[in-house]
DNA sequence: ACCACATATATAAGAAACTTATGCATAATT
DNA sequence: AATTATGCATAAGTTTCTTATATATGTGGT
């Protein structure tokens, strides 16, 4: 990932292929870093070092599942979530509900006037 | 530091301590742990492992001070920013919030709607 | 035809920031 | 007397990235 502060992404890249992968029944990796970028307007962008890395951990976790298709010649692998995949997303999403509340809280200029 | 899920943390310690130094003049490590304890009603605990570490290198790169101090025959040290350090703490802050923003957007529900 | 860029996946080496475990020392509590 | 709290420190190992490299096809411009 490449931002102003990539540090703070770390630990957050399953849970953001998890919650697209929750919006749209199946995904290829091209397609996530795609996505990504126009969601957050360029300013998040995946790397494939972490991408397929961490999409070939999700898979053998049992959290996905893989389809392998050929479009205009060229190898796509989409990906989908499995009950377990679906499951975890749930769970995922609101640790890191309660993270972004807690950080919130900790950063919230207001904390100074205690 | 330990809670649901630790990952999500990682890369956010440095800008927890600067953010609790820019509101207390000067603080030493074990109240620090102290203070996130509290905060966060014992959500988020700084291990010992991770923060002199990161003291440590916070001091080395010039953001923060340090002053040795014996309380009740027990050795403190404290720490304070420096110049620098406030500046970095601004930064630290605004890209935090940056970051809280985009994750938020981008782990909201409301973009099944799209 | 050639070149650059986009599409598409993959992995290896190294860095960063932790966790876990251990160590040392004193004070307070049970 | 033993445990917990206070207080700092570091070493070994793990996870999750970054950076670099590799391979291959499609597309658009000159």
């Amino acid at each position: 990932m490449t931002m102003a502060n990539k540090k703070l992404y770390k630990g957050s890249l399953q849970t953001i292929i998890l919650k697209l992968l929750s919006e749209k029944d199946r995904m290829y990796g091209y397609e996530i870093t795609q996505k990504v970028k126009e969601l957050t307007k360029g300013e998040l962008k995946i790397t494939e070092g972490a991408l397929y890395p961490a999409l070939h951990k999700l898979e053998a976790d049992g959290l996905l599942t893989v389809e392998v298709a050929k479009v205009d010649n060229r190898l796509r692998k989409y990906y989908k979530l499995t009950k377990d995949g679906s499951k975890e997303t749930v769970n995922k999403l609101s640790e890191m509900q309660e993270f972004l509340k807690t950080m919130q809280y900790l950063v919230n200029p207001k904390l100074n006037l205690k």
